[in-house]
DNA sequence: GTATTTTTGTCTGATGATCGATCATAATTG
DNA sequence: CAATTATGATCGATCATCAGACAAAAATAC
């Protein structure tokens, strides 16, 4: 009767379960850039050694897998390590901003092999917008071909392309035919997903942690990892901090057209409409010079100390682990200190545990996210035994 | 090459799998309540007969399934309803308030067959407050076993019970002595969750579906539910909201110690405080006098504009499906009713899409989704298999 | 009553994946 | 050289699962 007294709360997801599979074989490759040898993969799975060398048999032939060089050893024969093969695989990774685009080419290691920018204005046509970043892409790629594209758009992400953007930057864009668009035009499957959403994921670096990632630039938005999943929401709007009412924001106007928005007291779009500061043009001056203008200074620090409250709430509410400040306006020092400090100030003890506030990698966290989701969706588990199967039949 | 276009961001956990084991057999049968024909069964997982028979009658010697009465058919011989064997075994889920403890004695099919409630002062000793719980408990069970038990605390309750109370109600409580203590006097597992959480589980009536529970009686907390897991955050912080500083609260000071708090300004504790309600003495007599003293009344009204001001920034930030609202003042109709028009006011439309603001199931949600937590944790697959190989070894 | 239909009960052998072990070979350290 | 460790290529044993076959049970339709 009195067997198992362990009673830790469920309402959560199974893990996994045996994992013998060849995608979770080449999921634990994946996990490792090192790579693992033979006689490893056999202590971990505990796979008997013949299924296992039927997995990499399938792995190997199905290109997914080669052998790199041998490995350090104390005694005897060096294993060889076993890699994913990512060589030579291409992911285009595509921000678009409010004001300009930056398209990288990655490998699937998440070297950034390429990279350009490019003005656009988010406010003109889907079309025309879509068809000059289309066109970089393909200069980028010069002939090559991607395994797979993600798109990180300024603006709520519904997987399902159901979610209206009326309100949004992205007024009277359509995410489906963008989609199709650009499948067609890159010839390789493309992925759409929210700018910070994707930070979010490329600020991840334990499997399980929960973070939150902001992206401070012309714009606020967030992503939300909880337990290392991506929270979407029920109409893939979470995240979406950037019209969250707050009281410093009072009487201010957004560009959605309300009142009262973070975004319109803590944004690049707010400092560049400071009074104070009618000098700058671009968001990029301004950021620039707030080393050397104190008005900058002073505007760039209140308004960290703004989000600070905000993100304070969020804090309690969600309980992470870490916080990671990015983008154009998000990354600089003052304005990170303000926020950090406000959020140590306004929220409760208990979830102000081991709470880490950093700055996020900024240039290239957007781009190694979207490059993690587009793998992640390639070589899921289930993919790969698709896809081996396929094969084999 | 292309072969596959379709490309939804993964950074989500695997569908599972195969599910062929009688642990997944069983959690078939408890996600219906009318049960499943063995044919039913067949159908569904799609396993051999042999192999489900064989599940099947392990699972019938352990006592988890039984042949419970004939269902309907058109033709042909009716088919023989299996169901999750839940007769007779109970669970006991204890809810501890500030100034009350409600125990209920449930079946696993969530009917309540006892109930109790008894005062206490949280501010007390545990060891006493526990005492009369579990005095309590022992006699609504006359005699009876459990097969767990589940206790909603109003506090953080990290799953490891690593977590300080300091600043919170539940100060120089310990959570492992609480845990041992009920585990060794119930003589069953006992299973810790804050409450408002617990309230989330019971509200919950899709799998997959996201949601957001509050709980507004003496404190104010909140539950939270994405894609049908429960978040508890880093350290088991998450949904404490109580304590989110709002500038509504602005020189209020809160039992935590500091000012500004939400639960100083939208919570019973706070209705109780304003000076023109001096004359209740509890919180029940309060909120009785809701519908009678107008005084009492626009006091709870404004309380719910400023929990539906701070729930606004939650909507933006994790977009749920659903927000139900619970408790002793949660429940109040000029309480939700405020909540929910400056939710919808506050909040951006994106995330307001088919967005509902419901009433908690108060009085039962709390226990209900203990008992859930219970059942999980009792019957979830791994759980079975383990139980199962046991019997078997 | 009889025919039909559907579910259930109890077999059976086929299949195939996985295991566990053996034996041989390779490549390094000391 | 010996010792050690990793790898390669087998083999049959085992076991879980599948895919049926066949019969009995229990209802409806005629």
């Amino acid at each position: 009767m009195t067997q198992q007294r362990t009673l830790i709360g469920g309402s959560g997801q199974p893990p996994a379960g045996p994992a013998t599979s060849a995608g979770h074989v080449l999921q634990l490759l994946r996990s490792s850039p090192a790579g693992y040898s033979r006689a490893d993969l056999l202590d971990i799975t505990g796979m008997a050694r013949s299924t296992l060398y039927e997995r990499l048999d399938a792995l190997f032939t199905a290109g997914l897998v080669y052998e790199s060089t041998a490995l350090r050893s104390q005694r005897g024969r060096p294993p060889r390590a076993l890699r994913f093969d990512d060589r030579g695989k291409l992911v285009l990774a595509i921000e678009i901003g409010h004001t300009h685009a930056s398209i990288h080419l990655l490998s699937l290691g998440r070297d950034i092999l390429a990279s350009a920018r490019l003005p656009i204005e988010i406010s003109q046509s889907q079309e025309g917008v879509a068809g000059s970043v289309i066109e970089e892409s393909l200069r980028l790629l010069d002939g090559r071909q991607p395994v797979g594209a993600g798109v990180g758009l300024p603006a709520p992400v519904d997987p399902l392309h159901r979610l209206g953007l009326e309100r949004t930057v992205l007024a009277h864009w359509d995410l489906q035919s963008l989609q199709d668009v650009m499948e067609a035009k890159l010839d390789c499957p493309v992925l759409l997903e929210n700018d910070a959403r994707s930070m979010a994921v490329g600020e991840v670096r334990e499997p399980l942690e929960s973070l939150v990632a902001v992206k401070v630039s012309t714009g606020v938005g967030s992503g939300i990892i909880v337990r290392g999943a991506l929270v979407r929401g029920a109409h893939g709007a979470a995240g979406d901090i950037g019209h969250v009412r707050i009281p410093e924001a009072a009487g201010r106007r957004c560009r959605c057209g309300r009142d009262g928005c973070l975004a319109a007291a803590a944004s690049g779009r707010a400092l560049l409409a400071e009074p104070e500061l009618t000098g700058y043009r671009t968001l990029r001056q301004l950021v620039d010079a707030c080393g050397s203008d104190p008005a900058v200074r002073s505007a760039v620090t209140e308004a960290g100390r703004v989000l600070g409250r905000a993100l304070a709430a969020t804090v309690g509410t969600l309980n992470p682990g870490r916080i990671a400040v990015g983008g154009l306006v998000g990354v600089l020092p003052d304005f990170l200190r303000a926020c950090r400090q406000q959020i140590l100030e306004d929220a409760f003890e208990p979830s102000l545990v081991d709470l880490e506030v950093v700055s996020a990698d900024s240039r290239t966290a957007t781009a190694v996210g979207l490059c993690k989701l587009v793998e992640e969706s390639l070589y899921a588990p289930e993919r790969v035994e698709q896809l081996l199967a396929q094969r084999a039949g």
